[in-house]
DNA sequence: GTCTATAGCGGGATAGAC
DNA sequence: GTCTATCCCGCTATAGAC
């Protein structure tokens, strides 16, 4: 204790991230300076450079960081026999894991225009994993007969829009509860699909 | 013609605005500079101040003029007897205004954050109104038992993020018409809304 | 690992000539 | 209405002491 040198390397790296995170989720990446992160993190300007090559590999880490957890966790969803139980798990899994990560699903939507080329392509790639988990139970809904569905793409992308616009207007402190909406999200999404 | 001054008032202002909206897009409120805004039109970054007060002003109205507009036109909607009609109505209106104005819905949408909070309120309050044409479809729907809308709020928001979401997937020389998704997304809605 | 100090650049906005 | 020139500020990133 005491000791100003070396003490806080476990605590000041996470602290750095939440810090980031929350900041750009607030203001935006290109309106954040690396000042103002580390004003809030406790340390001076310099020292964020001891965890982070510079701001952009800062906020590649945090997309990265946010899809991978996703995708790990959308891997786990038990393997039902009916599609139409795979669809309801993956509805309510979907806003379930989401919806207490405002701050990460914010970036890792907004900023994907401030990400290099590069950076940009891997995220990519991860979200297009994450979209083939549904895809892939729509079309094998289709194919048994239990859903109807014109298009499998155009429903993919249209029902994550659906279940991502929660957050555009979701409150924690609403009306409503989480297991409420989720409810009623299912039943829309349930509805669409059917014939 | 060849005279330097005053000569391109009525074309400069626009010429501004369309180059904005069209950075602002790209990369962001934050990211964009006065400087950058001025090369693209092809004047020196002093002559933008003929146009806008600051940079925060020419930001809300973009915003502003978009949401004026939207909202004239959709009060032009015409008023069928039944809700179903109207709602299909709405849904095809809303995607055949938003699909082809895609960077003024991307900076309408994106850069909320960085309006001041007074000009926040303003589009804000553009926005409910918008809210409230299809809330006032929905309730009528519900209450003469046409729709099943378990919560009118609720699905009110459902299906603009349904319909919004939309503009992160579409691409103009896909593989599927305008009309064509157009149909496709009123099924969803259709079917989101029936018992 | 953190600090102080600074290099080097680019930002928004304005003044005054034409 | 547009230009040139400039003020003043804040930014990212690095260097070197401790």
């Amino acid at each position: 204790m005491a000791r100003k040198q070396g003490a806080y390397a476990d605590i000041t790296g996470p602290k750095v991230r939440a810090t980031a995170l929350r900041l750009i989720a607030q203001h935006g990446y290109a309106a954040v300076s690396m000042r103002q992160i580390a004003a809030q993190v406790g340390v001076q300007v310099g020292a964020l450079y001891n965890y982070t090559a510079d701001k952009q590999t800062l906020l590649f880490d945090l997309m990265h960081a946010h899809m991978v957890a996703l995708l790990a966790a959308a891997r786990d969803l038990p393997q039902h026999d009916t599609p139409m139980a795979r669809l309801e798990d993956f509805t309510r899994f979907h806003i379930r894991f989401h919806l207490p990560r405002a701050d990460a699903v914010f970036v890792s939507y907004m900023e994907l225009r401030n990400l290099s080329p590069e950076n940009f392509a891997q995220i990519e790639a991860l979200r297009r994993q994450y979209e083939g988990i549904l895809e892939a139970i729509l079309a094998e809904g289709e194919a048994q007969g239990d859903f109807a569905v014109a298009d499998t793409r155009v429903t993919t992308m249209a029902l994550i829009g659906l279940l991502t616009g929660l957050h555009d207007w979701y409150r924690r402190d609403g009306r409503l509860s989480i297991t409420e909406i989720e409810t009623m999200y299912w039943g829309l999404v349930r509805k669409a699909v059917t014939a």
